[in-house]
DNA sequence: TGAACCAAAGTTACCGGTAACATAAAAGCT
DNA sequence: AGCTTTTATGTTACCGGTAACTTTGGTTCA
């Protein structure tokens, strides 16, 4: 196997080209006022004809920074992160820092490699959904001393900035939205169960019995969530509990899949089934009727982690840190 | 700004806690079978014990191999990518592989730039969304002399690999199958046309133009598709051509919000008006009444390119090739 | 006029690995 | 036994950049 000596142009090409040493053309490149104006436009221009491509890999290892920044998402299908990443991203990149995505397939085992890996590109900081990690993910984070986001939920142990919101408190609020409407019956619905899912979960039932009510009428699967299980788990959730009254669905799509499964049953919803999904997706304000959820400030969350963690690649110090940035209910058609 | 000598373990400190050169701690981990069993096991307890994490920088630089493929895609958001990707990232990551993922936003200009980028970090091979691309990155990529992957659609003069299908015969058939169910007056709706949806659009025009029928009927728009905007381009076609009794929508999430304005207006799918979409998402079985559309193959896509791709990694000789997937149009409930 | 300073380049060493070749000891063969 | 092979390890150089320090020559200013 031979080196791959190619075609590529790199430093010392420029410099040869020009008439200068390789360090010249460097700062010529990255730090243009410490060159003389003159020498540096040969410079650019050498670069230009020749087609130079920077080797970040060797930029990263002589200087000890990558300038990337891993994300780790559950799943690329999974809506809530697009808008996220969004502000993540233009936010860093701004800041000359490329984002590189992998995703865990909402396994802790996954995102423990996956640290691992990104860890070997050298990231300069890590961004993680959730705040539960595996032992070994925890040790591999400590130690490698960069910056770190944990997002979405929020705990009171943050292993560096915390940005999320109190996914807890959020299932109380939408329960108490249904109570408030005069649901009693009310069913939970969840699909693949992650962190944020069960804290869901516990929201819920916590408000159900403060309310004295049953949490039996409960269907959750480990499947991944999709717009057919939605209908496909409210006809179970229908056929188990003949008098629910409302369904709280962990997520968006579950809550348009069953609404979907209502209209094939000529179910009036809000009438005769109240139904409420979670995080405020853009399906939500289409059906018809429109569906009532929480929306979460993805947004906000994204562009707030940017900033954040600006701050702490420029030198802010390790303070851990905790940022609540909310929710709101809304009840739209559906309840 | 000091070094980063911080507490990072390397093969050098591996070498000198077993009493042996780095080079030999480095085949122990990478060619375990050139090293004897008992010092390979000390080298492995050593590293597992003093936390090795490799650095793959140094690595590519060295070895001119990065064990990276870029994977480019449009926009996070569009679901129809996510399955593709399952396949690729499953074939790649069995042969070692680690696949970087960009977002063009549906910008041949920020391709280029990502292009750039990635070879920058020297990426074994690039798969890029399309077969359309400025020539600044045709000259790149070209150059770079990397395997290559462009994909969706089809090309008579690809680059390298092309996996994809006939977007234009695959909107000739779905507006076949409008008109065999006696819908004329059908309308298109399209929004951000990339090539695929222009590609689209050209064969809706062709076989209507065929049947003698009017291509008026069609409002496109560069905004991004969502459900919403399903429903209020439908809204304004509705008021403009008032005749219409079928609409092609350019994806199946417009066909998804088209179909919910219809439920708001009470206006029968598919008896007043027909509705299809394209691509095949889950949302299209889900609703009520289902989703006629075209089911592209994708996750076969992400297969193919997995192993096409591996083989030119392998060493496969640059060999310009075409693999169409194929479709399959679905006419489900809406029409 | 000469010490102090600054701007613009250059020198040297090093980041953390891997390739290619070299060596030493053990094994196989006639 | 002596020669070739094989196996296990080491030596050296290099990948393509950057950090830190040094050199050179011109300015500034008392």
């Amino acid at each position: 196997m031979p080196r791959r000596s190619s075609g590529r142009v790199t430093l010392q090409h420029i410099a040869d080209s020009v008439g200068v040493t390789k360090i010249t053309v460097s700062r010529a490149l990255r730090e243009p006022h410490l060159v003389s104006e003159d020498l540096r436009l040969r410079i650019e221009e050498a670069a230009a004809a020749l087609g130079y491509i920077p080797n970040r890999q060797a930029g990263a290892l002589a200087s000890g920074r990558s300038q990337s920044v891993a994300l780790l998402i559950p799943s690329l299908s999974n809506a809530v992160f697009s808008e996220i990443q969004r502000g993540i991203e233009e936010g860093l990149s701004a800041a000359g820092y490329q984002v590189l995505i992998g995703h865990t397939g909402y396994s802790l085992l996954e995102e423990e490699r996956l640290i691992d890996t990104y860890l070997s590109y050298g990231v300069d900081a890590m961004i993680l959904p959730g705040t539960r990690h595996t032992d070994q993910a925890r040790r591999l984070l400590t130690r490698s001393g960069i910056p770190l986001v944990e997002t979405l939920e929020l705990t009171d142990t943050p292993l560096d900035i915390n940005v999320g919101l109190d996914q807890s408190a959020a299932a109380v609020a939408l329960t108490e939205a249904f109570l408030e409407r005069g649901y009693r019956r009310i069913g939970f619905m969840g699909a693949r169960l992650d962190h944020r899912a069960q804290l869901r979960l516990a929201g819920w039932k916590r408000r159900m019995k403060q309310a004295g009510l049953s949490c039996e009428r409960c269907l959750t699967t480990p499947r991944p969530s999709s717009y057919r299980l939605g209908g496909d788990m409210l006809a179970s959730m229908l056929e188990r509990w003949a008098d629910l009254d409302g369904v709280f669905c962990n997520n968006d799509d579950l809550a348009a899949g069953a609404l979907f499964e209502c209209q094939r049953r000529h179910l009036d919803v809000p009438g005769q089934l109240g139904l409420a999904g979670f995080n405020g997706l853009d399906i939500t304000e289409a059906t018809t009727p429109t569906l009532a959820t929480v929306v979460t400030p993805r947004r906000r969350i994204g562009d707030l982690i940017a900033r954040k963690l600006q701050a702490r690649l420029q030198g802010a110090p390790l303070v851990p840190c905790r940022e609540d940035v909310g929710f709101e209910v809304v009840c739209r058609g559906s309840l």
